[in-house]
DNA sequence: GCCCTGCAGGAATGCGCATTCCCCCACCCG
DNA sequence: CGGGTGGGGGAATGCGCATTCCTGCAGGGC
């Protein structure tokens, strides 16, 4: 129980210690390593940093936060950091976050939407300064309202929200134009000739999903095109689900020249299917996408789709978290841009 | 400045105001809550919770930490979310991590290899319980020498650390046979027929790059064939590292039927490299992986690699550093399997 | 009927730090 | 040379909570 096993303990030094070696007292070792209102004697300043170096000392971050009344953390919640579409906003919010000297902490939903609760709630009791939600899927009504409650309560609390991709809770929000994103896709798309298309579209309960469909199908009808309820395949937001909507709409049999699936995994999943099925690319059926994930740049044909600023989308959430909060929701527009590719070839 | 200005001002709900509001003290609203050694009577034990409940009550978990000497943190350190690689370890132990009710937060170094340094420091500061450095790609002798002593220094505060692919650093550790897998690979590769390989190894400084290399050569040795140092071509570790390597190499001219690319977003680029340059996949030329990145798995032709169970990689890590730290640091194992594709075709 | 034991509630303490308040001292002005 | 002023050091306070210690009370054994 000596000296020496009190410091395997863990017994970490603290402040005080600090302060002692350097032959000061506490308030002005802290003066001195946080630099406050007050000044420090430049001898004694140098006196504690080399204190606190010598000691390795490292500031205690709960302490402080809870001297100051505030942290430094922002959390992230997201429903699955291995889905590239949310991995680019996160390296983006981080990015942006390491910037502001916040400390950025994640959660992932993976699929079971009542989590976001769960996790805005314990990021209150973290005293997060922020939360960003990003991609909330939380379409019933019942969870929504808790949902809202508990982003009135955080910010009750002090702390900021934004969201990524929503509309439903009035707060701070990225809104992505997917309607408008995929509208100009469409209307590319029949401007290379097509007039029969169908639609992977994903889960109807995702909003994304449903305004990119509703986009798509306005910028056809625009073009005089009209789609039809059996050309329109609804499944899975992921991989699979764009491959097994592909088949599906395959075993219906479709006349389409040209299959939007809304987001680019989805789209690959779909490609997949139909060469499974023997029909050949680009020539048998034009594929589109939306998203344009890196990744997945490389796939052949090159996938036509609708490029979306990522990694901004999560740069521009944490933006709004740090400024000042305004009266009014502030909505941050990010548009797409159609990039043609060689999956969707000028229709002869 | 009446009341409810001041609720206004962020004040958040006290443990105390639970207390008063259940007509207890503040020791018993304590226990009741958090369900101590020491037992509540039933009534107040109800009235606690009714209390906290009313008020929405959430604990300042900054406090909580300072009162117990410990956190639920563990940071998580890699050097890009967006890569495909990271983000799926992480995703690993974003799930390890909630199932064990510890929060994670998420520090990239986006390539500038000091800050791992700065974050471990950070995460001293933080008093998480532990660290997690995925994939470390310091080699300065300097800098390396300095993470090991921010380690050390992490770990005499008390804190648990674990790596994930690194061996310099006497700690626990989540080990890739990247050695044995690209042996495996390359064995596999000359039983389809090759007797020439090239290979695009990435980054000379990255343990991970060199030990696939040497594993590759050691595979192809074994079954009697060399591999000339000058069809062995160095470069980024990216896709646009793939892609340029390979062009570097058909530029020099190379007579290998099979390229390896040490991983499969390299093998991706050099894809695409041999496309722009007119060669016909796989006929012109094998290609090969490594990874198994899920993203990647509908290219065409399929691409032929090491498939690595990356989710357990993060899991393992967070296994590890739950468990009772050992007198000796840990090693965890992790193998890669090999999954011949149609990048690499029996050659004729 | 009394004392001892065990249980449970409440007051008090301390975690590590920022910050406020107090006070001393040096310097300047008259 | 005295009083005033300001700069800066140090003691004390409090952040919100877990936990220890103290105390009061009920129940059981003699």
């Amino acid at each position: 129980m000596g000296e020496r096993s009190e410091r395997i303990a863990g017994a970490s030094v603290t402040l005080l210690d600090v302060a002692k070696a350097a032959g000061v007292s506490l308030a002005t070792a802290s003066r001195a390593l946080n630099g406050s209102t007050r000044r420090v004697r430049p001898d004694l300043h140098e006196r504690v940093l080399a204190a606190a170096e010598s000691l390795h000392y490292s500031a205690n971050a709960q302490a402080q936060a809870m001297a100051r009344g505030r942290t430094n953390i922002v959390g992230l919640v997201l429903s699955d950091v291995a889905d590239p579409y949310f991995s680019s906003i996160a390296a983006g919010a981080i990015r942006a976050a390491e910037e502001e000297q916040l400390v950025v902490t994640m959660a992932c939903t993976f699929g079971r939407e009542e989590r976001e609760l769960e996790y805005v709630a314990a990021l209150r009791g973290q005293r997060a300064r922020a939360v960003i939600v990003v991609g909330s899927r939380v379409q019933d009504r019942g969870l929504l309202d808790r949902l809202a409650a508990e982003v009135r309560e955080f910010e009750q609390a002090g702390g900021r929200v934004a969201f990524v991709s929503q509309r439903k809770i009035p707060a701070d929000t990225v809104v992505v134009e997917n309607r408008g994103g995929a509208k100009a896709l469409a209307e590319a798309l029949c401007g290379l000739g097509h007039r029969r298309f169908a639609v992977l579209a994903g889960r109807s309960d995702l909003l994304t999903a449903r305004d990119r469909t509703t986009g798509f199908r306005e910028g056809a009808a625009r073009a005089g095109v009209r789609i039809d309820a059996a050309d329109v395949v609804y499944g899975g937001f992921t991989r699979d689900g764009g491959y097994a909507a592909m088949i599906e709409l395959l075993d219906r049999g479709t006349e389409a020249t040209c299959v939007f699936a809304v987001n680019d995994v989805m789209a690959v999943g779909a490609m997949a299917a139909l060469r499974d099925r023997g029909v050949e690319l680009p020539s048998g059926m034009a594929v589109a996408g939306f998203d344009d994930i890196a990744t997945l740049r490389d796939v052949t044909p090159a996938l036509t789709t609708v490029r979306l600023p990522l990694e901004e989308l999560g740069a521009g959430a944490m933006a709004m978290v740090v400024q000042e909060p305004a009266e009014q929701p502030r909505i941050r527009r990010v548009r797409g841009e159609v990039v043609l590719r060689e999956s969707t070839p000028l229709l002869a």
